[in-house]
DNA sequence: GAATTGACGTTCT
DNA sequence: AAGAACGCCAATT
């Protein structure tokens, strides 16, 4: 019964490493929704949580910046060093911008249930 | 340690 | 169809 209590608490914990993980997995120049993900761990409601998931992850060395809102909007980019820098890791990857929107999302969008 | 604040998204009115 | 409410919960104040 100890096990189960121990078990509840450190799903949180593993709810982060999952987005760690799921992050990992986004090819480059695609782009995924904080929501996507959420729902890909099966916590469909938790959307919030990606994001900040994503705070923590800014020193991880993740491609965070392939994670935008579900309108494809960079909301993301003030947590950057750079008011554009966000914008210019993802033209990098032939990623198009305008108006801190992504161009062609709908077909850019990489679903983590879809890999 | 209570209250507020968000890199969100769905549901209810 | 537009806007308010709400679920979620770590981080911040």
């Amino acid at each position: 019964m100890f096990k189960a209590f121990f078990t509840v608490l450190n799903k949180k914990q593993d709810f982060i490493d999952q987005v760690y993980h799921a992050i990992s997995l986004i090819p480059p120049g695609r782009v995924t929704t904080y929501g996507a993900i959420a729902r890909a761990l099966g916590a469909a409601r938790s959307s919030r949580l990606v994001g900040t998931a994503c705070i923590m992850a800014q020193d991880s060395g993740l491609p965070i910046h392939r994670v935008v809102n579900r309108l494809g909007m960079l909301t993301g980019k003030q947590h950057y060093a750079t008011d554009t820098k966000m914008q210019q890791l993802l033209e990098a990857e032939g990623i198009q911008i305008r108006d801190d929107r992504v161009i062609d999302f709908d077909k850019l969008f990489w679903d983590p249930l879809m890999d």
